[in-house]
RNA sequence: GGCGGCGUAGCCAAGUGGCUAAGGCGACGGUCUGCAAAACCGUUAUUCCCCGGUUCGAAUCCGGGCGCCGCCUCCA
């Protein structure tokens, strides 16, 4: 397979080569813990998820870092805030993470080193860059000498004059010029602080991921992954400290993730315009949001709305009502063979494509949406397939249901959906509108028979009304063969 | 101001030189049904922001407009 990688420091797609045959490492900047996810780190999360489970699916060996900042001015100021320590606010805010991650089906990574516990290989990195004279110490800070790293710019596409202009010298601050940034910051009185050649002190932002990654990736390693808003400063200067440092290419390819918007704006805690994760999952499947999230190209701006996730809904519960479809017809008794009609076969044919035509779209530069839209696609089809056990019932269905389910499954996998079994997702959906509709089981069982008794007079002026009522308290009734069912207006 | 991206149906969104411009949501008509719902079938972009150009041929390449967004400061 010819997998396209579009790479953010060549800014073009190429063939993905990595440095060891059949082994991938990558790096995703995780999140500075000091307060909830939002969407926007949702779609980080997801994105570089699917990533991965999809590079695993191909076959590679995949070792996957990402990392916790857990010590920061932005923690520090907001554990201040709220009278506790740093290290409190991080473990609570990592738990938040995880609570969220889990919900959202996004599968752990292999590493997850955090900032605090790799103040020693830090500090080494640090030290190898003073003595090979990239990085000077000033009153018990250091920072590193920008114009000693002629590349500097590489990754951002930009050049130190432009950035001179925009710079500026903040009074109090021992930078020898204004473009260099700490990679070490002395402690104020009160700050947590570690031990360090330079005195008391803590890590700058950016030398950590260097730090971090080069420890389990190695000096030079494949995919190194995170938000577009990361590139700058964040990823450029990663490059400079760990390219300075080792004199190696530090990163293969560079892939970044694009915004999510609202109303056309970048999401953001500056902004305040964010919508939690937790807020999300509190009232839309985390599979809607999963898809979502991937219903466009990870690098373009994904804009959220209400709606969208309403609409992701809809597409999810179609998925799962076809599998649920499929095994019924599957686990009908029937003992007739009659051959499956010929537009069947070929059906059937065409759902089985579907795993190479997913692994084709993701293979070109993790192309969710055209991958998504195979999948529905298939998801039709399968539909079509039903429709024709229903009408011309024969035993040799039952084979045919079981393959292409499971086709469907084995894509599922990669977009992290279909995870729960269809029983139990309309089970949950259903039970939720149960609960929603202020109904207990007893009472809507009770409509139920009263409703079918009217249909057994012909009174369906009584039926009618019952359906309707229900139906305004979200639950939808549906007369079949089998008998009346209900479940959630899906 | 510098750098980068985007503009495809009612909405969301693939497609970057040539098969009928994927797919999702919605809407409408049909099959089914007592009527519905679900599902299926059909319809919903002769055309891809506008104007020029290149080409046998362009949504796709080039030039020029218009509009929107991001980065340049912490941000996934």
């Amino acid at each position: 397979m010819n997998l396209m990688v579009y790479n953010t420091l060549k800014r073009k797609k190429e063939p993905f080569e990595p440095i060891n045959e059949g082994q991938v490492g990558i790096y995703v900047c995780g999140i500075t813990a000091y307060d909830r996810c939002h969407i926007g780190h949702a779609r980080s999360a997801v994105v570089f998820d699917v990533i991965v489970r999809f590079l695993r699916k191909i076959g590679y060996r995949v070792t996957f870092v990402r990392n916790f900042t857990d010590i920061d001015d932005k923690i520090i100021n907001r554990a201040n805030e709220e009278g506790i320590s740093t290290k409190e606010l991080a473990e609570r805010e990592i738990d938040h993470f995880y609570q969220d991650m889990d919900a959202l089906g996004v599968l752990r990574a292999d590493i997850e080193p955090r900032a605090t516990e790799h103040i020693a290989d830090i500090i080494a990195l640090i030290e190898r860059l003073i003595k090979k004279g990239f990085a000077y110490e000033s009153g018990g800070d250091v920072y590193f000498s920008v114009r000693k790293f002629p590349r500097y710019g590489m990754l951002s596409g930009r050049n130190l004059e432009e950035l001179m202009a925009g710079a500026r010298i903040v009074p109090g601050e021992k930078k020898a010029d204004p473009l260099d940034f700490a990679l070490w910051k002395s402690a104020k009185p009160g700050e947590p602080s570690w031990e360090s050649p330079w005195g008391l002190g803590r890590p700058g932002w950016h030398i950590e991921c260097s730090a971090m990654s080069m420890k389990y990736l190695g000096e030079t390693f494949d995919i190194h992954g995170g938000g577009l808003d990361l590139a700058f400063p964040h990823h450029e200067n990663e490059i400079a400290q760990s390219e300075a440092a080792t004199g190696k290419q530090f990163v293969r390819y560079w892939v970044h993730n694009g915004f999510v918007t609202i109303k056309g704006e970048k999401m953001s805690k500056s902004l305040g315009n964010f919508i939690t994760i937790k807020d999300i999952l509190s009232q839309y499947h985390p599979e809607a949001l999963r898809l979502f999230l991937l219903s466009k190209h990870y690098r373009s701006p994904l804009d959220y709305s209400p709606e969208s996730l309403r609409e992701a809904t809809s597409a999810l519960d179609r998925c799962y009502k076809a599998v649920y479809e499929a095994n019924e017809v599957a686990s009908m008794a029937i003992k007739k063979q009659r051959p499956l009609p010929e537009h069947v076969k070929e059906t059937v044919a065409f759902i089985k494509t579907l795993s190479e035509k997913v692994e084709m779209a993701m293979a070109d530069d993790f192309n969710t949406a055209k991958a998504l839209g195979s999948f529905f696609e298939a998801v039709r089809s399968l539909n079509r397939v039903v429709e024709s056990a229903r009408k011309k019932p024969s035993a040799l269905y039952k084979d045919v249901m079981d393959e292409c389910v499971k086709e469907l499954f084995s894509v599922s996998k990669i977009f992290g959906i279909l995870s729960q079994t269809p029983e139990e997702y309309i089970a949950k959906r259903n039970m939720d509108a149960l609960s929603a509709s202020g109904l207990s089981l007893d009472e809507l069982e009770t409509l139920l028979s009263e409703r079918n008794e009217a249909r057994r007079q012909k009174d369906w002026k009584r039926a009618d009304e019952i359906r309707d009522s229900l139906s305004k308290k979200g639950i939808i009734l549906k007369d079949t063969p089998s008998g009346t069912k209900w479940s959630a207006d899906l």
